[in-house]
DNA sequence: GTTAGCACTCCATTTATTCGAGTGCTAAGT
DNA sequence: ACTTAGCACTCGAATAAATGGAGTGCTAAC
């Protein structure tokens, strides 16, 4: 167990060090206003927390730098809640009062103001609830042989596929089709859609449209629009390219490569620890291009479902508290506002 | 007017650079297979190319580099007609051939596609035509004072947006409303939508609608919704960050804040100017942090009109022959796709 | 247990040195 | 008149040496 003092001075360590970003000398801590021993006892302090492992020495002669244990202690046992200052509750603020646009919309801005105030990179996954119910189901002809099918689930969500028709579709046709499909299928969960599909509808789609294997390929078209995965939007991907840690090309590329392969970076996000914010430090991570990243995640739901997450990806040298507070921020705001724009009670 | 041996030597020397981004001197050239002259000769041409402006030297005793001028000269008449060859059309066929999806991905994959095979960073612009027509529009009561509007086009385009509405809207009122809106809307081009909407329903609207401001934004909903910008998708930005003259990262910095500002991007694809091809060079482009940068763009059509473009961003040392040829056949392919899709009479 | 003093370490930065590719010029060759 | 070989010269890149200073560890005194 940490004494008090060693505590003291490894929170005054980090937070020197997430500041200026150069490793912390004895000297300059016994300046700081916290701490009165002579910069000979911390020294004798700093040798300590180095030998239990929350410290690392760059080299022989230079300061002090935490080590991934010694952020994860911070994280976990040292961090104080930071008061978020006001200027930032306001642009949070204005973001989530101003009108309600689109979902697509929303999700992105979100990204962009959370990355702009951490001044991090941030990655907002788009709101994907497994509840969510088809709440209708429209078909329009577009061409000959195509159409548009669109579906629209009781949160709003609209989705759309262009599916291919035989040529000999009629217009009737088409609308028994769409009949049959709200028929059967409004009230589905979005997650069972798929199989409710093929049981329901296969057999009376394939005297409808003109070959079997047409029908299937619709029902799949059909389904599949209705799975589409997580939205992935990522904001401030340039202020990475701001840290001093990330000043080699050769470094930063693979982070890069990996902000490009979405679907994975979806997977990325931590869960939620600690209340309903996740902190992954450094090796904590699976990927190897966040080896030397700190990521950090929240959740937002509508109502108390879990419906997607937001995370800010950064150095381990990385402000946590304040990162911290921002995100549950967001979140918090996001699941308000999802929460109540899909409250049907009032 | 340059000599038929300047020409070479030019060539040569675009060629040389842009495979080894570094000068290329006498000696080097006088081993280059197309070229009998001695290094001396290939000198004495050198200085006179460099006085005429083709050639910069960056520093007394270096090779030569094309400068811009000289980039220019050779777009414009040495290029030579690569034959692309066969892998790169295949993956570029691939992509086209497989099956239809919804034109989000299609475009989303032709960035990528297109990156990955010029190992540049690529931006694609998402389709959007003036003459596109409104086709259907559907209004689905989401909670009891909101609805989801969603507009679908001839082409098949269907957006959608969330509308609040005021509580005692009854559901005959959305369906009398629904219709009045097809009655009088069905058919017109999206760009005129927004005056149109106006004139025509704005007095119904209020009737229907609880107050004389929710109308007015309902209308605003619905055209802005029918008018977003087009959509812009970027595959590849890391690419950039493996060019030698990238190495710094100061340098990329401001070329990854313009990739965040989408809106700024579209308007900085070249037009075409040969063929449906346009090329620009360094100081050609407007935007500061592209001044270092060649972007080459090409444009796709629905039939005859051209609905978006395509094009690929690199350093000014750029395989400007290849990927003239790609960004050509990938135009073409989609320019084909799209129209077929969208072709009524078959 | 704490602190001042001091010798020592090691990196970052600067300065010097070397190395070599490439040029321009001159003079000879075709 | 054009082309080419030869040669001295230039200048940056890469390497090596020198300097400076922040920081440590240790010892001895408080």
């Amino acid at each position: 167990m940490l004494s008090h003092r060693q505590r003291l001075i490894l929170h005054a360590i980090v937070d020197d060090y997430v500041r200026s970003a150069e490793p912390v000398g004895s000297r300059t801590l016994s300046k700081h206003h916290d701490i009165q021993f002579s910069a000979a006892t911390i020294r004798n302090e700093m040798a300590d927390l180095e030998e239990l492992g929350y410290l690392d020495q760059p080299h022989t002669s230079a300061g002090r730098v935490p080590s991934q244990k010694g952020y994860r202690f911070y994280v976990d046992n040292l961090m104080d809640e930071p008061s978020v200052d006001r200027k930032t509750v306001a642009t949070l603020r204005s973001l989530f009062e101003q009108k309600l646009s689109e979902m697509e919309r929303l999700i992105q801005q979100t990204a962009q103001v959370v990355s702009h105030i951490t001044q991090q990179t941030s990655v907002v996954l788009g709101p994907r609830t497994h509840q969510e119910r088809v709440r209708k189901i429209e078909m329009i002809p577009i061409a000959p042989s195509r159409a548009v099918v669109i579906l629209v689930t009781d949160t709003g969500h609209v989705q759309d596929r262009q599916v291919q028709l035989s040529d000999d579709v009629a217009g009737e046709d088409i609308a028994s089709l769409v009949k049959l499909l709200n028929d059967k299928l409004v009230g589905v969960p979005i997650s069972r859609l798929r199989s409710r599909l093929h049981r329901v509808a296969s057999a009376e789609l394939s005297t409808l449209l003109a070959s079997y294997e047409d029908a299937l390929a619709f029902l799949d078209e059909l389904s599949e629009a209705s799975q589409r995965s997580h939205q992935v939007y990522i904001g401030g991907a340039a202020n990475i390219l701001a840290q001093p840690e990330f000043r080699d090309v050769d470094k930063v590329r693979p982070l890069f490569e990996l902000f490009e392969r979405t679907e994975e970076l979806g997977n990325l996000l931590p869960n939620a620890e600690r209340g309903s914010i996740g902190v992954r430090i450094g090796s904590e991570n699976v990927a190897l291009p966040l080896q030397d990243c700190a990521v950090i995640g929240a959740e937002y739901r509508i109502g108390n479902e879990v419906v997607g997450r937001l995370g800010v990806i950064g150095p381990t040298r990385m402000d946590y508290a304040r990162i911290v507070k921002v995100l549950d921020y967001a979140a918090r705001a996001l699941s308000k506002l999802l929460t109540e724009r899909n409250d049907f009670g009032g």
